[in-house]
DNA sequence: GTGGAAGGGTTTTTT
DNA sequence: ACCCTTCCAC
């Protein structure tokens, strides 16, 4: 059971150096930074171009290098659209290009697919009818109104229940993401409702006329709005079309059919657009992203340059040697195979354990000897197919004493006392927004949906914004349970547009109820205060409340700890979907179990479990030096009643010298 | 109408 | 573990 040693000597690494402000005056140093095939993307000029690039081959610092070309070129860094996968990445893109060039290159366009989608569509709010503007719902909310429309339908009457308000809000999603009518997604996916056809569609029917009555934007109207608007109004996507002459995609092989779209209709003029992506990443087909979108691209664009990154500067041979034997056994042919100059290390272990806590105490074992050998916590991570696959593990890091962080999975903007410190704001912001109104009316004593719903029609009728709860006619009970309700809007619509300010005269407004309605407030409180600290960074309300939605901060833990000790090292806990992107020196992925990861539900479909598989080819992609596979065995699997003992489908066949086997505890 | 308690059926991944 | 329904007391 030896565990991998670090090599004996320190790892040469042949990746260029990290950028670095050139000297005043001199230009860029590409030929030094960039290796041939990164310096051709780097120095395309205008036209179509199509990176490939495979894990850890310099992506990012190609697109980095390119903005700052662009820019050092004359180009109005205003006119170049950087459109990423979350905004973090973008944003340090734009910082790493400020430090190559200079800080022009901080006035590019850039954001996420529906970041861009809200800017531009507050922007045009009035040409597709929202003159008074719009609200993002996030998945909650959405759940929450459909779940308000499926109460009011009737019963199928057979016995049996609709779909629950997370299933319709999948259902519905799918269908738009993937382009496809309601009927089908139904009958493909959800076979066994797909005789409730008429009702399910009556309810989105009713979803879509409320959204719209409230002025409601989901996360798929983003993008439907946006595409609406560059297909509908000629003169805006060309307007559009003329403003960003310069068009950056990264992680293209996740768009979906609307994203690729929308690319297509703002290159259309002009034809200037670089998408950056890997067909083997693709890890969203969930959503409607299909990799064949990425290898499409030429198709879209006569004429495009097809550059391929295959140079890999992260991992080390032996782990290489895994991740390429990993998805060279995928159906698909994916488009290269990655090699390294980084060589030493020893090949990935399996390690088999007795059940899911042995697993547990396996990784906290190995972080403990990692760390006496000296490697930060913040370069290791624990990788994992879904959140709750990690609540063992965190417990035992607890008890170790181990501080970590968890990123995916549950939201710090999902949790019930920011949901409900937010609703505050938003009846003052979006007077208009029914959801809103019920959170904050149903926090009163006595208050439920049906005397919500009546206070909200009563205020609504007044149209005076939030302030028309003031004078709205009310009944003499309900009068003496709405007065400190009535007090707080009455302060809010006074005092000046002050994010922090409003946020401060809300929490003072909640703190009671939220004692008395969680035991476990002490800590809620904190995640409140954490909150406020984050209005503080913001001047405009609508802006504070779209980014809560839109990218909200991925872990309360992480901004506390980061707030509080921003030198202090921390283990990172991430799904795989979120871990996209990342690296670390060390990686364990757990649950790397036939039924887990795979899971049972992607079994039936061969797409579905070829996305596993690329799944699984990220995770062990983000390692460095070290990479660990766990294994519990005989895990009960209620769902098709048996147990569960073999290692992922995926490592079959893999000889000892890729990747090694060992039991823990040895038995 | 509200609020609490009890019991049966379902659990990925993210913007 | 959580959602959703149902049932019952106020």
């Amino acid at each position: 059971m030896a565990a991998p040693k670090k090599p004996s000597t320190p790892t040469k690494t042949t990746a260029p150096p990290d950028p670095m402000p050139p000297e005043a005056g001199a230009g860029i140093a590409y030929h030094q930074a960039l290796n041939p095939a990164q310096l051709e993307a780097v120095r395309f000029g205008d036209g179509p171009l199509l990176v490939l690039a495979g894990a850890g081959s310099g992506k990012t610092r190609t697109l980095t290098y390119r903005v700052a070309r662009l820019v050092e070129e004359g180009v109005d860094p205003r006119s170049i659209l950087l459109l990423s996968f979350t905004r973090k990445a973008s944003q340090e893109m734009l910082q790493r290009a400020s430090l190559l060039l200079d800080a022009r290159c901080r006035d590019v366009a850039g954001g996420t697919f529906h970041s861009f989608a809200n800017a531009t569509l507050r922007r045009y709010a009035a040409v597709i009818g929202f003159e008074q503007g719009f609200t993002i719902i996030d998945r909650g909310d959405a759940e929450d109104l459909i779940g308000i429309i499926r109460k009011e339908m009737d019963p199928p009457g057979d016995g049996r229940q609709l779909p629950r308000k997370s299933t319709l809000a999948t259902i519905f999603s799918r269908a738009v993401n993937k382009q496809r009518p309601l009927e089908d997604v139904l009958y493909d996916d959800y076979g066994h409702f797909s005789d409730m056809v008429d009702t399910i569609t009556t309810i989105r029917e009713q979803y879509t006329r409320r959204k719209r009555e409230h002025h409601f934007l989901d996360y798929d109207d983003l993008l439907i709005h946006l595409h609406l608007l560059l297909t509908e109004y000629e003169a805006v996507r060309q307007r559009l079309a003329a403003k960003y002459r310069y068009i950056m995609v990264d992680e293209y092989q996740d768009t979906n059919p609307i994203q690729a779209d929308i690319v297509s209709l703002l290159a259309d003029a002009h034809h200037n657009v670089m998408v950056v992506g890997d067909d083997a990443q693709s890890i969203y087909a969930f959503r409607g992203a299909d990799y064949q979108n990425i290898l499409d691209f030429p198709k879209r664009f006569q004429g495009t340059r097809i550059v391929k990154l295959e140079e890999n500067y992260r991992s080390l041979q032996p782990i290489l040697d895994f991740t390429n034997r990993l998805i060279e056994s995928a159906d698909a042919q994916y488009s290269k195979c990655l090699f390294t100059r980084r060589h030493g290390g020893l090949p990935p272990v399996l390690v088999m354990t007795a059940g899911e806590n042995a697993q547990s105490r396996y990784v906290v074992r190995e972080v403990a000897r990692l760390r006496r050998e000296g490697t930060s916590l913040d370069r290791m991570a624990i990788l994992f197919r879904a959140g709750f696959h990690a609540f063992d593990l965190e417990l035992e890091l607890n008890r170790a004493g181990i501080p970590f962080k968890k990123v995916g999975g549950f939201k710090f903007t999902e949790s019930a006392h920011i949901k409900d410190l937010l609703a505050h704001l938003r009846i003052v912001a979006a007077p208009d927004d029914q959801l809103s109104w019920r959170r904050v009316l149903g926090l009163i004593e006595k208050i439920g949906p049906k005397t919500a719903d009546r206070i909200f029609a009563a205020v609504r009728a007044h149209s005076q914004g939030a302030g028309g709860l003031l004078s709205a006619p009310l009944k003499m009970k309900n009068q003496a349970k709405l007065q400190p309700l009535k007090d707080l809007i009455g302060a809010l619509t006074d005092a000046p547009e002050a994010v922090a300010r409003w946020g401060e005269l809300v929490f003072s407004y909640y703190l009671p109820i939220l004692r008395a309605k969680y035991d476990d407030h002490p800590r809620r409180q904190r995640d409140l205060e954490q909150l406020l600290a984050i209005m503080a960074r913001y001047r405009h309300l609508d802006d504070f409340l779209s980014d809560m939605v839109l990218e909200p901060p991925s872990t309360a833990i992480e901004d506390g700890l980061a707030a509080a000790e921003p030198t202090a090292e921390c283990l990172t806990l991430s799904t795989i979907h979120s871990a996209k992107g990342l690296e670390w020196d060390t990686v364990f992925i757990l649950w790397a179990l036939d039924g887990r990861f795979p899971s049972m539900r992607s079994m039936e479909d061969p797409d579905d479990l070829e996305e596993e598989r690329r799944l699984m080819y990220v995770a062990a992609t983000r390692a460095e030096r070290e990479l660990h596979f766990t294994c519990p065995v005989q895990i009960f699997d209620r769902a098709t009643q048996s147990l569960l003992c073999d290692p992922s489908r995926f490592l079959d066949g893999i000889p000892e010298n890729v990747l090694r086997r060992e039991n823990y505890p040895d038995w």
